[in-house]
DNA sequence: TGACAATCCAAACATTTGTTTCAAACTTTT
DNA sequence: AAAAGTTTGAAACAAATGTTTGGATTGTCA
C-alpha cells in the first residue's frame, strides 16, 4: 500500500508552509508549531527533516532565491533606453505577480528589513547582482561615464521606486486602493516607473525627449520576451 | 533623600529602551526582559507603569510620531519646486539624521512592514497627511490638474525614493558603503533624490529646463529656514 | 513622627517556545 | 516473509515568554 505523503512531498510541504509564515512573520515571529500545523505534519518532522528552525530557514531562502529567478543575468534588447524600461517592467512584476507565490518576495524583504545573519547570503547571491545590473543599464543610458556614487543613487532611485509598491503594500491599500487593485496595476506601476525614471535621466543627461509621453504607446509596452 | 529614580523618570527610561528594542527588533521579536534589561529597571515595572507590552508598544508608536515632527503641516515657500525640493530635504533629514533617535523611524518603519493591529493609527495620524501634502507640492510643480491615481503613483516615487535609504540600509551598507558614510551624506543624497524627481516632473509636464544640473548651486541649496 | 499611598523588586505563575525521546508505522532490502 | 533502515507521531524536556503576586522600600502629608 502507498504511503499516504512520501517524505519528499513532506519535505516541501513544510518548506513552501514556512515560507508563508516565515514571509509574514519574519524569523523570530514565527513558530515552528504554526508552520507544522499549516503543513499538517508532526511537529519533530522539521527537527528530523531539517536540523533545527535556523536551517529550515536558510533552506526557505535559497528556494525564494532560486524562484526569484536570474533577474541580473537577464538580457534586454533595444536601445539603452528600452532596456532599462524591459528591467523595470520584469522586476516589477516579479515583486507583484499574484501568481507567483507571494512569500518568495515577502520573506526575502523580512530579511532585508530585520537582518539575520543569512542576509549576507541574500545580498551576495542576488541583491548584488541586480544592483550591478541597475548601474550598467542606467550608465548606458546617460550615454556617460559617471562617478560610482552618482550611480549608485541613480540606482536607488530606480529600485526604490520598485521596492516601495512591496514593501508599503499595507500602507498603500489605505491610502490609494486604486493603486492595488485591477488587473493592470502591475503594468501601470511599471509603465509609470519607467517612464518617470527615464524622463528624469533624459532630462539630466540632455538626450533628446525620447518620444514617450503620456499615454502607453506601443513603442513604450515591453516586448512579450521580457513579459516572463 | 531624593529617590534615585522618579516613577517619571523611570517611565521615561524603558519608553525610551523599548523604543530602542521595538525599532530593532519588531513588537514579536521584542521581550520585556530585554527592555527592562536595557533600561535598568525591575521586570515587573513595564506591567506596573503600562498595562502591558501592548500598551507600551502604543505609547512608544505615539511617541515616535510625535518627535517624528508634523512634516505635513510645515510651509515651505519659494516656488512651487523649490517648496518640493524643501519638502524632501526635511523629509530625508528627518529620517536619517544621526542626532535624531534612530528608534523613531525604525519603530514605525517595522510597523509599516510588520502591521499589528496599530498601523491604523500611524496612517491616520502621520502617513497619510504626508502622502496628501506630497501629492499636492507635486500637483503644483506639475502646474495641471492630473488624475489622482497619476498622483498617487508620482507621490510613490519620491517616497519611495526616501524610504530606500532607510528601508534598505542593512542593504546599502553591503553594496554601497560611501553613500552610507561622510558627514554631507544626507545632503547628496537630498540633493539628488530632489534634483533627480524634479528632472523628471520638469520632463514630464514640458516645463522649462529649471537651470539646475550637476553640482548643487545656491539656487539648490534648501534654505536654512527647512533645514530643521 | 507616623500613617498612608505610591513605587519598586524578587519570586513565582501559567503558557509557549525549540528540541528531544522513543516506540509505532512504514518502506526497502534480504 | 523476515530483517534492516526510514519516517512518523504523541509525549515530554528545559528554557523563555508575558504577567501576577505580596512584601519591602520610598515619598507625602497629617
Amino acid at each position: 500500500m502507498k504511503r499516504r505523503t512520501s517524505p519528499d512531498e513532506t519535505r516541501e510541504r513544510i518548506v513552501r508552509a514556512a515560507g508563508e509564515v516565515f514571509g509574514r512573520h519574519g524569523f523570530d515571529g514565527t513558530t515552528v508549531r504554526q508552520i507544522t500545523r499549516r503543513a499538517g505534519v508532526n511537529v519533530a518532522s522539521v527537527n528530523y527533516h531539517f536540523r533545527d528552525k535556523g536551517e529550515l530557514y536558510m533552506r526557505v531562502l535559497r528556494e525564494a532565491k532560486c524562484l526569484a529567478g536570474d533577474l541580473a543575468a537577464t538580457e534586454f534588447r533595444g536601445a539603452p533606453e528600452e532596456q532599462l524600461r524591459g528591467f523595470v517592467f520584469t522586476f516589477v512584476r516579479r515583486l507583484l505577480d499574484p501568481n507567483r507565490p507571494a512569500w518568495h518576495v515577502q520573506v526575502i524583504t523580512q530579511e532585508m528589513m530585520r537582518p539575520t545573519p543569512a542576509l549576507d547570503f541574500l545580498v551576495r547571491e542576488m541583491t548584488e547582482p541586480i544592483f550591478r545590473r541597475v548601474r550598467e543599464l542606467i550608465g548606458a543610458v546617460a550615454g556617460r561615464k559617471l562617478p560610482g556614487p552618482k550611480l549608485d543613487m541613480l540606482a536607488s532611485s530606480v529600485l526604490g521606486q520598485c521596492l516601495f509598491y512591496v514593501r508599503s503594500r499595507p500602507m498603500i491599500e489605505r491610502l490609494a486602493p486604486e493603486l492595488s487593485r485591477g488587473p493592470d496595476r502591475i503594468e501601470r506601476i511599471s509603465d509609470h516607473i519607467a517612464t518617470f525614471t527615464l524622463a528624469a535621466l533624459c532630462h539630466l543627461f540632455n538626450k533628446r525627449p525620447s518620444a514617450r509621453k503620456g499615454k502607453t504607446s506601443n513603442r513604450g509596452r515591453v516586448p512579450a520576451l521580457y513579459a516572463v
